[in-house]
DNA sequence: ACTTATTTTGAACGCCGTGTAGTAATTCAA
DNA sequence: TTGAATTACTACACGGCGTTCAAAATAAGT
């Protein structure tokens, strides 16, 4: 009977609260896409008001923000406990490991994709700081992480077209790179956001459905797709193909 | 008598009617993004009432449908006849025409880019058959056009890792393929397909904002990008990108 | 118990897509 | 020319949406 919870059983009930709306928003996205995140659709099962979500987010473009980081921040972990169960020794199918866990997520969880990397909602506009941005810079870093690990055999396969300079990136990034691999030259960043183009283009097109009736198998092509950019990257990968 | 007008001036005002809600749909977008195409906007615009535009187009979705098939086609346009622009004899400065003339359009026409490309409109189901499906055929002919220019050097360099059949791929793109270029074997249409993975990756991380705050001149990276899909495919081109 | 802060309600406003019923205009046939 | 059929359109209604606001209900602090 007697309580433990110190001064505020009201903000463990707006926690709770607010993570419910959460879950219902995401269960409502999972079966009607992004779109079907409606406040009053969420009121509506969870037997509220619509008026009564305002206590919790102060529009529904906060709330989306919020699912945004949430998604996108358990899509970003999943990659990395994926490269992470794979050695450090073999940079190569670390890569690989990567790509193919963020495309399984975006293939288990496509609404959720839209939602991260797609037009998230009829009028959504994306805030320029959140954990949004947070959740993209440590995908971002993660794949700076990869690439510099293969970097010295990289380096030397990267046409020496342009010249980056640090100025050219964005400071977080670059703080990353430059505190964890010093010797990195500002190319290599370059090279970071080509890497992420290619990994995220042909899901980009599976998960909207342009590939799908093109290629029966889509995750062969990718998989040879990601065999290429690991072997470009100098890393000549084919062990964990099969 | 008269005979300028067939038998059906009806038809004819039809007809101009009906690109008068397409136009003015694709102002509306230009102005507010897809979810500005809203039917009661439109006829607002154009002074007439919201049930009148169902005289037109059966739904709203009709309408986008028939808007992604414009839109679509005439991006697909823009982008041969950049190709057309430079000589055959330089296979790699064609595929960067492609490239550049499609990363060009997206950026003129964002929103049309997300209308094609990305979730066109809350709640809107690609149909399987229509005029956004023949272009983007039209689309990816045009890539195994250029693919197959530079598939005798490209073969080489591929990894001949997965095996594919022609069941593999949708009919459409076989039947061109083995009309036009008989001695193409099947693995060529993956590569098509990644190549187009490959061009519209960090398109479609620039366009949807992901790209802007990490890399001050994405067109630089792209470039790169695209001068390494170039040598990817055995064609040293340089010589267009400065 | 009284005061204060927070949460929730319920109704409203103005959007939206989509139907339906009726009206006016056009086309076609006799 | 007249009558019937097709077409374009208006007017209105329905339900859903995000958002706001005053008032009521609930919790917390004293």
């Amino acid at each position: 009977m007697s309580e433990q919870q110190p001064p505020n059983r009201r903000a463990r009930l707006r926690e709770q609260t607010t993570a419910e709306i959460k879950a219902t928003a995401l269960k409502l996205m999972a079966a009607g896409g992004p779109d079907a995140i409606a406040l009053r659709a969420i009121a509506r099962e969870m037997g509220m008001t619509a008026g009564a979500v305002y206590s919790y987010f102060a529009t529904r473009d906060d709330l989306v923000t919020t699912l945004i980081g949430d998604v996108y921040t358990a899509a970003v972990a999943s990659a990395e406990s994926a490269r992470d169960a794979v050695s450090e020794a073999d940079p190569g199918a670390r890569i690989m490991a990567w790509a193919l866990a963020m495309r399984g997520w975006a293939l288990e969880n496509p609404e959720g994709f839209r939602l991260v990397y797609g037009d998230p909602v009829p009028g959504y506009q994306a805030p320029e700081e959140g954990p949004g941005k947070e959740a993209e810079l440590r995908a971002c870093t993660g794949l700076l992480d990869l690439v510099a690990a293969a970097w010295p055999k990289a380096a030397a396969l990267q046409s020496d077209s342009r010249r980056y300079e640090w100025t050219d990136f964005d400071p977080a990034l670059v703080a990353h790179a430059q505190a964890d691999f010093p010797d990195l030259p500002p190319t290599a960043l370059a090279l970071t956001l080509r890497v992420w183009g290619r990994m995220h283009g042909l899901v980009a097109l599976e998960i909207y459905g342009h590939l799908r009736a093109l290629a029966h198998d889509p995750a062969a092509v990718y998989r040879d797709e990601m065999d290429d950019l690991v072997a470009s990257l100098g890393l000549g990968a084919r062990a964990e193909a099969e």
